[in-house]
DNA sequence: AGCACGATAAGA
DNA sequence: CTTATCGTGCTA
């Protein structure tokens, strides 16, 4: 438990954005907090492809002070707000190249009486981490993670579990209706018949 | 099914 | 100022 749990190489960063997001599945996303290490293995993510992916905040090279880490290195944080929600992604390509993977899914691993207690509304243990909204919740990242290189605490991502590319599934990115034909791209990958896929 | 919630950004 | 958004939880 302990070795896995020892955060990955800046290297594991260095590979294309759609190939990132498969390799992250079965991945071990923690956070500390002062109440302790809340984490969970990842089973849901997303690929936004930049400039030329209408989904994504970074289409067209559209640089702000909200999209600005995804024009830096790989391997930071890329958190942003929606209505009342943050929502956690991997920045991956190289520099000048804006592309990150969203976090959809995790399944809790340690730290599972801190998420109970973050997520008083949820009526089942899936509940707890089966959207993007509610990982977010369930582990204690907020906004002020925003940049926070990856491979140290208090927000790291560590080897966790083996997935067979057999158990991976792929299918279009959700909520992203309006973004012309770029919404039916099989961008959306999760491991198969896992309990804590979004839907 | 619909709708409120409200951080960020763009357009009028 | 108004509108839209990579979501969640409420009311029905």
């Amino acid at each position: 438990m302990y070795n896995s749990s020892e955060p990955l190489d800046q290297s594991f960063y260095n590979q294309p954005t759609l190939e990132l997001a498969q390799s992250l599945l079965g991945k071990l996303l923690l956070k500390e907090t002062e109440d302790g290490i809340a984490g969970g293995y990842i089973v849901e993510t997303e690929s936004y492809m930049g400039p030329a992916d209408r989904a994504a905040h970074s289409f067209n090279n559209k640089r702000t002070k909200r999209t600005e880490i995804m024009f830096g290195r790989p391997g930071h944080a890329y958190t942003y707000s929606m209505h009342t929600h943050c929502l956690f992604n991997v920045v991956s390509g190289d520099i000048d190249h804006p592309e990150a993977v969203l976090i959809r899914g995790i399944e809790p691993c340690t730290g599972e009486d801190l998420m109970e207690l973050r997520r008083p509304k949820a009526k089942t243990k899936k509940q707890w981490t089966n959207g993007p909204g509610k990982l977010t919740k369930a582990l204690g990242i907020t906004m002020a993670d925003y940049g926070r290189k990856l491979d140290q605490p208090p927000l790291w991502i560590a080897p966790g579990k083996t997935v067979k590319s057999s158990e991976i599934a792929s299918g279009p990115r959700i909520g992203i209706e309006n973004s012309g034909e770029a919404k039916d791209y099989p961008w959306r990958f999760w491991i198969e018949g896992n309990a804590f896929i979004s839907r």
